[in-house]
DNA sequence: CACATCTGTATTGCATGCAGTATTGCTTTT
DNA sequence: AAAAGCAATACTGCATGCAATACAGATGTG
């Protein structure tokens, strides 16, 4: 078995991230080394994790209180992705992506194509994409050989809604259009992957800046609806939600 | 008096940074909590704390170790600098500047006129050219308005070597050659300022992420000369060096 | 009735004890 | 003399005790 502390840590953050606490709210030791099952030290060392990747910050009197973000802050952090991420596709286009790396790329382009070629779109369909989403990002990451550069990008997606993927279980609701949107970024997925292929730096740059924009309208879509909670339910940690 | 927990991070990260740690070497709790006067616990803490910086690895069988570094991970992470820099330009840019910002700007630029009108420069000129220099990138990052943004550039700038200011110390060494260096940085500043002024976001990203180069310069060169081991005691951390 | 103060309770931060495990150095054998 | 095995040591990870402190509720006073 893991670590208590990296058992604390992995649970703590799904509870967090799960909507279990209020924004604000204040995290006693006692209470959640009783709930995980541990002493107070592990759960210490997970605060001091928590606090690192920002889902948590300490209070002034002591202990931790769970963040709150506005939807301003989400778009930032979405906005940061983009740079990093563009700044890895130019990386993997000016080095020249190696033929294992292209094909690698390819089995996700092609995964993406089978699930937008069925009518309608069932829970594994999406859950499908979402897998592949989340390696095809981290495969231009992993890509540019800059670990400064993964550490950067790896450090900003453990913000909640910054990775790749956070707002995607969300195209599940919106029906016909979802999927549409879901093709259009699947398309700018074979339009980045040609770009590195042929080594056009900046154009790869641009097209995964430009790619996160349907990130952000997907956040601005999901935070004027209420019943997205159900499917996003970090988006509880969101204070501005209505205002 | 601040908590234990922080005056540990704190002077032990000042250790690690002035060489006092071969790269690899173990961290054995005891002696450095009875070095710096407290227990083990505040230790651990600062340990975990110091992972997340990078400046510590966990070892396989437990405990940490002092993170090697190479002259590659050096230049990456100076590049993700200016990466992430080009961006807060921009954006400070596409914003348009307040006039309190400018004026603040323009105070940095006039103190490093001052100090590069001088004939030479001694000790205390190279301090405020330092602070100026450190004041400079931080306006850029504040004036931004994006806090992952400032979160990213904070946690990279935790990386040895990748602070703005991290490797001008080595201008004393290099006599004239290195004043006219530092006139061309501090002409790279000029630049920049006056592009943001102008609302020139595409020439301001690209003067901010060329102006790393100059770092990536000083790097490169500082390694080449084991004697400057004195001036950036931090390039002990660095395993390649000679090599 | 509002506000301040005081007391009891809960919680944090730190020190330390204990068990399990890796490591080191010595001894023994080939 | 070198290598392997074993014992002693040291260290980590975790639990818990203790003191200091913040918080809450009750009580007293203006």
């Amino acid at each position: 078995m893991a670590s208590q502390v990296a058992r604390v840590l992995v649970q703590l953050r799904d509870l967090i991230l799960k909507g279990e606490f209020a924004p604000g709210e204040r995290l006693a030791e006692i209470p959640i080394a009783l709930k995980l099952g541990s002493s107070r030290t592990p759960v210490r060392l997970a605060f001091s994790s928590l606090e690192q990747e920002g889902l948590v910050e300490p209070s002034p009197t002591g202990g931790y209180l769970i963040k709150r973000f506005t939807s301003q802050e989400i778009a930032d952090a979405i906005a940061v992705r983009g740079n990093l991420e563009g700044m890895a596709a130019r990386l993997v286009a000016e080095h020249g992506p190696t033929c294992e790396f292209l094909q690698l790329l390819q089995e996700c382009l092609d995964e993406g194509d089978r699930v937008l070629n069925k009518r309608s779109l069932d829970y594994d369909d999406s859950a499908s994409y979402i897998e592949m989403n989340d390696r095809f990002h981290q495969l231009i990451v992993e890509g540019a050989g800059n670990a400064a550069l993964a550490r950067a990008i790896d450090l900003n997606n453990r913000l909640p809604f910054a990775p790749p993927s956070a707002t995607l279980p969300m195209q599940q609701t919106s029906g016909e259009e979802g999927r549409e949107w879901l093709w259009h970024a699947h398309q700018q997925h074979h339009s980045l992957a040609q770009a590195m292929e042929r080594r056009e730096g900046t154009r790869a740059q641009w097209l995964a800046e430009e790619h996160v924009q349907i990130a952000r309208m997907n956040m601005v879509y999901a935070l004027e609806r209420p019943e997205t909670l159900r499917l996003i339910p970090a988006f509880k940690l969101v204070t501005d939600a209505v205002g």
